[in-house]
DNA sequence: GGTGCGATCGCCT
DNA sequence: GGCGATCGCACCG
């Protein structure tokens, strides 16, 4: 792990949030009992997030520190920036997931990718097309667009500065609320698979919406004032310098040509949650 | 650890 | 009618 990987996880520890569990072997062993039930539909999950019931501690932790963080919310100009600038500016900082009954899912964005519309053949937007799927890419800075793929999964992107331009969302470092994610990803695996580790919950787009609940009707949502689902920055992690980013090639867009290779995906190097660590790139920019 | 493959259905042509 | 901004699992070393 590089030193700027390692300072995040570290931040995580530091702070004594309990949610902000830095990714550890034991941290993981220590959980392994929520796996023993058998993987409860969606609905009865959610149904479990009763004010009253028992909740982990990490949740009570979070209804604690809840109004010192509303105040890192990021605003609508935050989102009003270029679409690479905004896709290598969301690393690091927190998606939030508020559930109906108040608990929430933090998750730090450590890898994101920059579709740029218009000229760009891989975007959804390409040539400056618009359907009824793609609208929320072209609406303003900081709209959620969630769309679903293969059928069975849903990808999160937020639009940016640029016509039809918008960065989406790949992978998630769990913060807070992991026995939930947890629950949510098993909701979707066979019985009786083993248990996720920390680092898997939140480590591709689709497994991100999963984890955090994110449904297809967010789409359109405005991420600078939505209360369901927003952006904090954090306030304790440090700067991020050129070397920590790693800049590589997208993902799952083989057949577009050019534009396949071009190094529009951002990552943190060195961070476990990564969905997929291009090396050839890493030694181009170290 | 890495690689290959099938599932599955909404969207667009 | 074809394809896809993915995922989980089996299999191999």
């Amino acid at each position: 792990m590089t030193k700027a990987a390692k300072c995040f996880c570290m931040a995580g520890r530091k702070r004594k949030t309990p949610g902000a569990v830095a990714l550890q072997p034991a941290a993981n062993d220590d959980r392994r009992g929520d796996v023993q039930d058998p993987p409860a539909p969606l609905k009865s999950i959610l149904a479990q997030n009763d004010p009253d019931a028992e909740v982990p501690s990490e949740i009570e932790f979070s209804y604690y520190f809840k109004n010192d963080r509303r105040e890192h919310r990021l605003g609508e100009d935050f989102f009003d920036q270029p679409c690479i600038g905004l896709a290598k500016a969301f690393l690091g900082k927190v998606l939030v997931r508020r559930c109906a009954d108040g608990t929430e899912l933090r998750g730090r964005i450590v890898e994101t990718e920059a579709y740029l519309g218009g000229e760009d053949k891989a975007s959804h937007s390409a040539g400056g097309k618009r359907t009824e799927r793609n609208t929320a890419m072209y609406m303003k800075p900081g709209t959620i667009y969630v769309y679903p793929i293969y059928g069975v999964y849903l990808c999160t992107n937020v639009s940016s500065q640029g016509e039809g331009a918008a960065v989406l969302l790949r992978s998630l470092e769990p913060l807070e609320g992991q026995p939930l994610m947890r629950q949510l990803r098993a909701a979707r695996r066979r019985e009786g698979a083993r248990q996720l580790k920390d680092k898997e919950l939140c480590n591709g787009p689709s497994k991100l919406c999963q984890a955090l609940n994110i449904p297809r009707c967010f789409d359109r949502r405005d991420l600078a004032s939505d209360p369901e689902v927003w952006l904090e920055g954090d306030p304790e992690a440090s700067p991020l310098e050129p070397r920590d980013v790693v800049s590589a090639s997208r993902i799952g867009i083989d057949s577009h040509g050019e534009w396949a290779s071009k190094p529009l995906r951002f990552y943190l190097r060195g961070h476990p949650c990564v969905s997929v660590v291009n090396k050839e790139a890493e030694r181009q920019t170290e």
